[in-house]
DNA sequence: TGCGGGATTTACT
DNA sequence: GTAAATCCCGCAG
């Protein structure tokens, strides 16, 4: 049985909308079982039928099942012919989630380096580097980020919410694009886009 | 430092 | 057939 850093969110945690869920997980931990931390500095919502850019937008398909089933599962996606990207489901089967954008590499560096390279700011800067830095891919798609043998875990080691986190467009998507369902950490090194925004 | 374009496969029209 | 919730490298300034 693992130990993990920080105490488990429970299901309840994930089972409300999506856009309450996104910035409460800002400065939450992602942990892997064999020791690789990233702190949470920035995510996104997606809103199932109300979001055109959600893939959940048009109905459920085989890709999106998981988007659709209990909160607290993690939706694994491939796109771009190379990347995966890592979300938690959320709500009751709507088909809402909340993209993990970006973390702040905590423990397990060496690991995380082995798959990404030295440049540690890039660890986990963006939603594909943080899934090769912790080995997540497809496999993973639908495990149980509560309980039950995955691999993964999202946790609080007692860090708030900033108080001031930042509402922002989302990124990296053509439509439904100005919704302001990004969340991150005001002035966090490690959040992805342009060094120049706020 | 900032931009522009290629990579590469999946899922849906 | 084509667009996709992206990343990385090369080149210009």
């Amino acid at each position: 049985m693992a130990r993990w850093l920080g105490k488990v969110l429970p299901r309840a945690f994930y089972a409300r909308d999506s856009r309450i869920v996104a910035p409460l997980l800002l400065n939450k931990l992602l942990e892997s079982a064999d020791g690789r931390v990233g702190r949470i500095v920035e995510v996104e919502a997606y809103c199932g039928a109300l979001d055109e850019a959600a893939h959940t937008f048009r109905g459920k398909t085989a890709r999106n099942a998981t988007m659709f089933g209990p909160a607290g599962h993690m939706y694994v996606y491939f796109t771009y012919g190379m990347h995966w990207c890592c979300n938690a489901v959320c709500g009751k089967g709507e088909g809402w989630a909340v993209l993990i954008r970006a973390l702040e590499p905590v423990a397990g560096l060496d690991a995380m380096r082995a798959l990404r390279g030295t440049n540690d700011r890039d660890l986990c800067r963006g939603p594909a580097r943080l899934t090769q830095a912790f080995g997540i891919t497809g496999d993973e798609d639908g495990v149980d980020l509560v309980r039950g043998p995955s691999r993964f875990r999202i946790t609080d080691d007692g860090r708030a919410p900033p108080a001031d986190a930042r509402a922002s467009a989302r990124i990296g998507i053509s439509k439904a694009k100005d919704f302001p369902w990004r969340w991150s950490v005001p002035g966090n090194r490690f959040v992805s886009g342009s060094s120049k925004q706020a």
